[in-house]
DNA sequence: TTAGCCTTGAGT
DNA sequence: ACTCAAGGCTAA
C-alpha cells in the first residue's frame, strides 16, 4: 500500500493519524456536532495516543440520523421514464462479460448506462463499485465501513470533527470519515450483526428503484438519441398523477449541469449520495414498541417474500419524499424525509446509528401480528387509555411546557381521526386542544426550562459566519457574484443545521421545506447582522486578490447594496436593545418556526402547513421565553414583535431584489435558485414578497 | 488499517 | 443461471 498524506502504518492496532488539514477548508456538510462518540463502539481509536481502548458494549441512538443528505440536483416533476427504457438500460448493464464485475473494477464497462459508472463515490469521491450499505460507495469506503461497525470501532477527531474527506485523506481521520459515510446515508443496520454472507436484505427494492432513477438522470441529462422518448415521458399528465409510495421522483434533464459544482473545498466530492434518499424511520424510544417493531422488520427475511399486509410498517420502514415536492426536492433531499408513503406523519423518528443489525436470514419474525403497527402505535387502543409509555410521547415537552397531565380519550370520531395524523407530534392523543388545554400549555408554564435554551443547543452546528465567508474566496468576480456565492454556502449550512433543530425535525417534510422557503433570507440577514454586531467578522471585506472591498452586511442582504442604510437603521435600533446573544437566539428561531411567514402575504396559505398548531405552539413558546428574558429591561412584548418584523421585512426586501436577479439570469446557485423558485412555485398567482 | 478482489447466497 | 450486495481474505 502505498502511504497517502500524513498516514504511516505501524504495527497492529498503531496506525498514526496525523492531524487533519486546517478545519477552514472543511466542508460545511461535515460540521456535524450532533454526530455522537459513540459509546456503542468497543474500541476507541486514538491516532495521537497510538492505542486502543476498550469501551463498555452498549448500543446507542444518534438522534442525527433522522434524514438522509442527498446532494444531487433533484427532479422538477416526479415523472418516470417508460418501463421500457429503463428495462432497455438495465440490459446494458446487465450484458457486461462476466468477471469483469469484481470489486472496485466492476462496471468499468463505459458502454453501460449505469449510475456505478457516472457517479463518484458521495463520501470520498473515489469509484463508486455499487450499492454498499444503503449508498452508491467505492469499495473502500464500503469496507471501511464495515469494519467500523463490525468492529464497533470509536474514533477521535484530533481537529474540530470537520475534516475534509477526499480519496488521498480519507485515511486521515477515521472519525470524519465516518461521520460523513453516515451523514451521506450509509447504514449501520445493514450491516450484519451475524455476519452472514451472501443473500439480499430488504434494502433491495430500494437500490433497484435509486438505480432506476438513477438511470433515468443520465438518460436525460445524456441528450443522446433517447431523447424523443424521454421528452415523450414527460408529458404534463404524467407529471402529476405519481401514485405515493412508488417512486421517488426523477431528474430534470438541465439540472445536473450545475449540481455537482457547488462550492466547497473538497470538490473531488461529488453531491451524488442517492436523490431521494429514504431513510429508516424509527422511534428513538429502546423500551417502545416501534423499535421493537423495527427490529422485528430489520431482522425480518426479505420484505419483499412476507406475509405481511402492504399497510403494515414496512411501508414506512423506507419512506419516500412526497410527490408534492419532486419540483424542489433539492432541499427536500437534503432534508431527507420522514413521510410515509400515503402522506401520513412520521414523527419522533429517529435513526439508529449502532443498532447493527442481525442476520435477516435466520431471524424468525412470526410473532409479527402481535405487535401493533406504526400507526397502530399512534392510535389509541380499543381495548381502553393509550398508553403513553411507550407510544414515543412520553415525557414530552416543549420547552418548558410539559404535556404530561393531558388526558388522552380513549376513542376517535372518524370526522376527527383523520387530523391526528398532522397533530402535534409534541401532543399526546388529543384531537384538538381545548381551551383548558391552551391554557394549561401557554399559562400555566413552570419556569425551570425554557424552550430556547433547548433550541440554542444546536446553534453549536451552525456554521460561523466567519466561516462562510472563508470559504468564498475562488472565482469571485465582483461583490454581487461573491455575496451569492456566499448565500449559497449559507443555505448548505443552513438545510445542514436545520435537520437537528429540535422540534424542526419532527415536522413533516412539506412543513420543514416551506419553513424553510419562507425564512432563510430572514436567518441569512439574522446570522450575518449578530456576526457583525458581535464582532464575529469584520464589518468590511477587503478581497486583495480581487481588488475590491464590500461592506460584510451587505452579504446578509443577500448582495443588495442599497439596503444598507435600513441595515444601518436595524442594527442601531438593535444595539439600543442591546441585542445580545440570547436574542439572536430567539429570533433566529423565531423566523425558523414563523408559520406566518409562509409565502409572503400568504392568506389562508399557511393553513397548508400540515403542524400548524405545533408550529404556532413553538413560535409563542420562544416569544414567551424571549420575553421573559427581556422582562427586566423594560422592553414590551411588542418591541420584541417588531424588531423581528423589521428584520424579516429587511430579509424579505433583499429576497426581492435577488429574486429579480434570478429572473435576469444571474444566479447560477442551484440551493438558492430553488428558494427563490418557490415562491412561484407555491404562489404563482401572488406577488409573494409584494406585501413587503 | 486499508482497499482491492474474492466468495457467498437470496432474490430474480 | 444470473445478479449483486453482503462478508471474507490478504498484500501493501
Amino acid at each position: 500500500m502505498s502511504m497517502v498524506g500524513l498516514e504511516s502504518a505501524t504495527s497492529l492496532g498503531s496506525t498514526v493519524i496525523l492531524p487533519p488539514v486546517s478545519a477552514s477548508t472543511s466542508k460545511l456538510e461535515d460540521i456535524n456536532p450532533h454526530f455522537a462518540t459513540s459509546h456503542h463502539l468497543n474500541n476507541t481509536y486514538h491516532p495521537h495516543h497510538h492505542n486502543i481502548h476498550t469501551l463498555s458494549h452498549h448500543h446507542i441512538i444518534n438522534p442525527n440520523q433522522q434524514m438522509l443528505q442527498s446532494y444531487q440536483q433533484q427532479p422538477p416533476q416526479d415523472f418516470y421514464l417508460p418501463t421500457e427504457l429503463i428495462q432497455q438500460q438495465q440490459q446494458q448493464i446487465t450484458q457486461q462479460p462476466t468477471g469483469t464485475q469484481r470489486g472496485g473494477n466492476r462496471r468499468s464497462n463505459t458502454n453501460a448506462l449505469s449510475p456505478v459508472d457516472q457517479e463518484n463515490c458521495p463520501v470520498c469521491g473515489d469509484r463508486v463499485s455499487g450499492y454498499h450499505y444503503g449508498l452508491l460507495t467505492c469499495e473502500s469506503c464500503k469496507g471501511f465501513f464495515k469494519r467500523t461497525v463490525q468492529n464497533k470501532k470509536q474514533y477521535q477527531c484530533s481537529a474540530d470533527q470537520n475534516c475534509p474527506i477526499d480519496k488521498t485523506c480519507r485515511k486521515r481521520c477515521p472519525h470524519c470519515r465516518f461521520k460523513k459515510c453516515i451523514d451521506r446515508g450509509m447504514k449501520v443496520e445493514a450491516v450484519r450483526e451475524d455476519r452472514m454472507r451472501g443473500g439480499r436484505n430488504k434494502f433491495g427494492s430500494y437500490y433497484k428503484r435509486d438505480r432506476a432513477q438513477r438511470m433515468q438522470r443520465i438518460a436525460l441529462s445524456s441528450g443522446t438519441n433517447n431523447a424523443s422518448v424521454i421528452n415523450t415521458s414527460l408529458s404534463p399528465t404524467s407529471t402529476n398523477s405519481s401514485s405515493a409510495g412508488s417512486t421517488t421522483g426523477s431528474f430534470q434533464a438541465t439540472s445536473s449541469t450545475t449540481s455537482n459544482t457547488t462550492s466547497t473545498t473538497d470538490g473531488m466530492i461529488n453531491r451524488s449520495t442517492p436523490e431521494n434518499s429514504s431513510q429508516l424511520s424509527y422511534f428513538d424510544n429502546t423500551e417502545g414498541k416501534i423499535k421493537q417493531e423495527y427490529d422485528l422488520l430489520i431482522q425480518s427475511p426479505t420484505l419483499s417474500n412476507s406475509t405481511h399486509s402492504s399497510s403494515n410498517i414496512s411501508d414506512f420502514v423506507m419512506n419516500r419524499p412526497t410527490p408534492n415536492y419532486m419540483q424542489s426536492d433539492n432541499i427536500a433531499a437534503l432534508l431527507g424525509t420522514n413521510v410515509d408513503p400515503q402522506g401520513n406523519q412520521l414523527s419522533n423518528t429517529t435513526f439508529p446509528v449502532y443498532a447493527c443489525i442481525k442476520s435477516e436470514h435466520f431471524e424468525p419474525y412470526g410473532q409479527r401480528s402481535n405487535q401493533p403497527t406504526f400507526m397502530e402505535n399512534f392510535m389509541p387502543t380499543s381495548q381502553g387509555n393509550v398508553d403513553y409509555s411507550n407510544n414515543g410521547f412520553q415525557n414530552t415537552t416543549i420547552g418548558h411546557i410539559s404535556y404530561a397531565n393531558m388526558t388522552p380519550i380513549t376513542t376517535i370520531p372518524s370526522n376527527i381521526a383523520s387530523s391526528i395524523n398532522n397533530a402535534s407530534p409534541l401532543l399526546p392523543i388529543c384531537p384538538l386542544p381545548t381551551e383548558t388545554t391552551i391554557d394549561q400549555v401557554f399559562y400555566s408554564r413552570p419556569k425551570t426550562t425554557n424552550i430556547l435554551d433547548e433550541l440554542s443547543k444546536s446553534l453549536e452546528n451552525c456554521s460561523p459566519v466567519y466561516h462562510l465567508l472563508q470559504k468564498q474566496t475562488n472565482n469571485v468576480s465582483d461583490r454581487f457574484q461573491y455575496s451569492v456565492s456566499v448565500v449559497e454556502e449559507s443555505l448548505n449550512s443552513l438545510v445542514s443545521w436545520v435537520k437537528h433543530v429540535p422540534y424542526f425535525d419532527k415536522l413533516h417534510m412539506d412543513d420543514q421545506m416551506k419553513l424553510l422557503y419562507s425564512s432563510w433570507s430572514t436567518i441569512h440577514l439574522i446570522d450575518f447582522t449578530f456576526a457583525i454586531i458581535n464582532n464575529e467578522v469584520h464589518p468590511e471585506l477587503n478581497f486583495d486578490v480581487n481588488g475590491f472591498r464590500m461592506p460584510t452586511a451587505v452579504v446578509g442582504l443577500l448582495g443588495c447594496e442599497s439596503l444598507q442604510p435600513k441595515w444601518d437603521e436595524l442594527v442601531h435600533r438593535m444595539q439600543s436593545l442591546r441585542f445580545d446573544r440570547y436574542d439572536y437566539t430567539a429570533v433566529k428561531f423565531l423566523a425558523l418556526f414563523d408559520e406566518s411567514l409562509v409565502y409572503g402575504n400568504g392568506a389562508g396559505l399557511h393553513e397548508n402547513l400540515k403542524n400548524i398548531a405545533l408550529i404556532k405552539e413553538i413560535h409563542a413558546s420562544i416569544l414567551y421565553s424571549w420575553v421573559e428574558y427581556k422582562g427586566l429591561s423594560l422592553i414590551s412584548e411588542n418591541d420584541l414583535r417588531s424588531l423581528f418584523t423589521q428584520i424579516r421585512s429587511l430579509a424579505r426586501q433583499a429576497q426581492k431584489f435577488l429574486y429579480t436577479k434570478y429572473q435576469m439570469g444571474q444566479i447560477d446557485c442551484s440551493l438558492l435558485k430553488e428558494m427563490l423558485r418557490s415562491q412561484e412555485d407555491n404562489n404563482p398567482q401572488q406577488a409573494v414578497y409584494n406585501s413587503l
